[in-house]
DNA sequence: GCTTGCTCCTACAGTGACTGTAGATGGCAT
DNA sequence: ATGCCATCTACAGTCACTGTAGGAGCAAGC
C-alpha cells in the first residue's frame, strides 16, 4: 500500500492521540489496536478511525482503566445497537475500584501522618517512626495487605 | 548447623510474620533478609531476629513504602546513632505520594461519577459514558497521564 | 519398613502495562 | 553522497511478587 493523503506515521499518530509511539506498537501486540497496511516500506499507515481508537485507550486508561476493560468497552463500542449494561457495569465497578483505592490511602496517610508526628528528630535508636514500623501493634488499624497503591 | 530450639523453618517464620514463604525467599533474594543458616537437609534455619526483620518489612510494605525504601529504612535502623533525618524524610516522601495518589484518584472518581449519570441506559450507540471516552474534551480536568493507580 | 502427605528446595516463567535497548532499514534534506 | 531522524523487529528490564515443575526432606500411621 503506497501511503494516501490523510495517512498517518506512527509518529503522527502517536502526536495525535496523545499515545507513546512504543505504546502504539504495544497495544498493536495486545490486540486493542488493529494492525494498519504497510507502506511499501513496512511502515506502518494509520488513518484517521485508528488514531481515534488510541485517543479512547488513552482516555480510558487516564481513567484507570485496565487494558482488559479497556479491550471490552471498545468491541462494545464496535456494536452500537447492543444494551449500555455492560458499559455502565464496567464504569461503576471502576469507580467502586477508586473508592476502595481512597480508602485504602486515606488510611494510610493518617498512620504516616501519626508516625511522623511522633519523630523527634534525634537519633534512629531514639526514632519513633523505625519503632512503628518494627511494632504492628502500635497501629490502630488493620491493614488488608500489601499496598497496590 | 542442626536445628536449635528457638529456630524456625520458613513456613513457621512466614506465618509468626505474616510474610508468605514464597515472599519470604524473594526478600532474601533481594537482599532485605539475610541468608540465614540452613540445617543438614539444606532448610533454612530462622531465628527470632529474622522474624522481627519479616515483621518490618510487611507493616512497611502495608504502609506503601518501595522495596527499596524498606531496604533503606532497614540500613538505616542497623545503626541507631546515626541521625534520624534520612528516616523522616523517606517517611514524608512517601506521605506526599499518598497525597498526590489521593488527589489523582478524587479527579478520577469526580470524573467517572459524572460519566456514570449520563448514561440514560439505552443501546452503546446512544451511550454517554462511551461518548465520554472517545471526546477528550468533554473532560474538565487535565489528565496528568495514565493512571498507575 | 513403607507409604502417605505435608513442607521445603531450586529454577524459571508469568503478571500488567509498559519502557528501554540493540541493531538494521527507510526516507528526506543538504 | 552524507547525515540524521524515524521506523522496524525482537528482546530484556521494570516492580513486587505469584505460580509452576520437578525433586527431596521429614513426621506419622500402618
Ligand atoms: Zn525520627
Ligand atoms: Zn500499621
Ligand atoms: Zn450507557
Ligand atoms: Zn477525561
Amino acid at each position: 500500500m503506497s501511503p494516501q493523503p490523510g495517512d498517518f506515521t506512527i509518529g503522527e499518530a502517536a502526536r495525535a492521540s496523545g499515545v507513546k509511539v512504543t505504546t502504539v506498537r504495544f497495544y498493536e501486540s495486545r490486540g486493542l489496536l488493529p494492525a494498519p497496511p504497510r507502506s511499501e516500506g513496512n511502515r506502518r499507515l494509520y488513518a484517521q478511525s485508528h488514531v481515534d481508537r488510541l485517543r479512547f485507550i488513552r482516555h480510558a486508561r487516564e481513567l484507570g482503566f485496565a487494558l482488559e476493560d479497556v479491550a471490552t468497552l471498545l468491541s462494545l463500542s464496535d456494536e452500537p445497537d447492543q444494551s449500555c449494561a455492560a458499559v455502565d457495569a464496567i464504569a461503576r465497578a471502576q469507580r467502586a475500584e477508586v473508592t476502595r483505592r481512597i480508602a485504602r490511602l486515606e488510611a494510610l496517610g493518617v498512620e504516616l501522618d501519626r508516625m511522623i508526628a511522633t519523630c523527634a528528630g534525634g537519633t534512629v535508636g531514639e526514632c519513633r517512626v523505625i519503632e512503628s514500623l518494627s511494632d504492628h501493634a502500635h497501629c490502630a488499624a488493620d491493614h488488608p495487605g500489601p499496598a497496590p497503591m
